[in-house]
Order: C-alpha cells, then sequence, then structure tokens
DNA sequence: CAATAGATCATCT
DNA sequence: GATGATCTATTGC
C-alpha cells in the first residue's frame, strides 16, 4: 500500500478553493472530467476525486433523470452544484453532483476517492477496507467512508460541510475514458472518467480485446 | 484470477 | 412485485 501523508487540516477548515457554481454549469461529461484530482470534503475528511461518471438527460436512458421529475428526482432538475444521493441495492448510497444549468438534467457520479485526510474515522467506518487504498475505491464505499447519506441530498456543495475543491498540483496526471459500470443501457458512451494508474480507481481497465 | 450468490429496501410499474 | 449507477464472501479453475 502506498503511504500517503494526510492533508493539513487547516487547509480544510476554511473556505479555500470551494469550487464555484459556474464551474457545475457546464456539460456533465465536461464537468465529470475535470472534477478529477478535485478535493471531496465533509467536515475532518478528504479524498481526492480519481473517477467519476456523467449521466445526462432525458436521452440516456442509464440515467435516473431519463424518466422526468418525480420525488426522488427533481434535484437533478434544479441548480447545479448540489449533491444528489440516492439510495441503492437495499444497502448503500451514492454521491452524485448535479451538473447542466437549473432546468437542464445532469449528474456527476463520483465513484472514487483517494483518502487524504480524516483517515482514522474512515477506517472506523469501513472495517473491511484492508488497505487505505479501498477505503474509498468504489460509489458504496466512498460514502460509507466520507459519513456521506441520503440526509445530504439536495446539499449545496459551494459552502457548508459538504465542498468540492481545488488543489495546486490537481492537474498533473493522465485521464483515461471507458463506458460506466454496472449499467444496461447506453453501454458503449464513453461517460467514465479516471486518473490513469491510480490504485483508488474501483476496476482497473480490461486488458485490450483477446489476441486472434 | 473469474464468476456468482446473497444481503436488503426505496423507487417506480 | 421487480429492479437496481453495489459490495463482500465464497467457490471453482
Amino acid at each position: 500500500m502506498t503511504k500517503r501523508a494526510e492533508i493539513p487540516f487547516r487547509n480544510i477548515e476554511t473556505a479555500a478553493g470551494i469550487l464555484p457554481r459556474s464551474f457545475y454549469s457546464r456539460p456533465a461529461a465536461e464537468v465529470a472530467r475535470d472534477l478529477l484530482g478535485k478535493i471531496l470534503v465533509h467536515g475532518r475528511a478528504a479524498g481526492r476525486i480519481v473517477e467519476t461518471e456523467a449521466y445526462l438527460g432525458l436521452d440516456d436512458r442509464a440515467a435516473h433523470a431519463s424518466r422526468g421529475i418525480t420525488p426522488r428526482t427533481k434535484v437533478l432538475f434544479g441548480p447545479p452544484g448540489h449533491a444528489y444521493v440516492y439510495f441503492i441495492y437495499g444497502m448503500y448510497e451514492c454521491l452524485n453532483l448535479v451538473a447542466e444549468p437549473k432546468g437542464t438534467p445532469g449528474c456527476v457520479l463520483i465513484r472514487a476517492l483517494e483518502p487524504l485526510a480524516g483517515l482514522a474515522a474512515m477506517r472506523r467506518r469501513r472495517p473491511r477496507a484492508r488497505t487505505n487504498d479501498e477505503l474509498a475505491s468504489g460509489p458504496g464505499k466512498l460514502t460509507l467512508a466520507m459519513g456521506i447519506t441520503r440526509r445530504h441530498n439536495g446539499a449545496d456543495v459551494t459552502s457548508g460541510s459538504l465542498t468540492v475543491r481545488s488543489w495546486p498540483d490537481d492537474s498533473r496526471f493522465e485521464i483515461d475514458v471507458s463506458p460506466r459500470i454496472g449499467i444496461r443501457y447506453c453501454r458503449d458512451w464513453p461517460l467514465r472518467f479516471f486518473i490513469a494508474g491510480n490504485p483508488c480507481v474501483s476496476r482497473h481497465p480490461v486488458a485490450g480485446p483477446p489476441a486472434s
């Protein structure tokens, strides 16, 4: 397991670097790509975003928003820069960030984080993780590790206890693209983005097509 | 290493 | 009543 220094708390106890709402008010795929390398902060816990997926609007049958406004999906049609947290498989919660201008649905699923701060608390919340790299290496794992639940649904991530921030050297990496994971519809759409070679990415790229 | 089963419930049909 | 943007343990090669 890679050893990493935790980031100093004083850097996440201020509002420094919080991404403005305009960052999210763009096409979901652009926001998904640009979210890589940014820092997700909740209280004293923080992690670097290393894997995301974009979910679009009415044409994207894999997206919750494709069936229109329901009690669950209404936040997707609201202003950007808010959290959309939903419960899945009777057991897990997934964090999305609403993208696109108000009235246009779209969001970014945060799929994996590289833990940076609050590692002890993450370990307590994820006792089954065997290494630090596994603490938040999946959409259900990261909400557990970060203490994010449905109570954050609709929360404004440009202020408050749950925020996303830029970091000085957050673009020194290569980005890989692939289809999204675990969906039936629109399987070929290249809407998954991840930091190449990062050990916290949930699933590494499949080996190329079989020879012959 | 790959495939699979089981856990468990909000949401929508 | 079926399904699902998942995770873990277990089984089998």
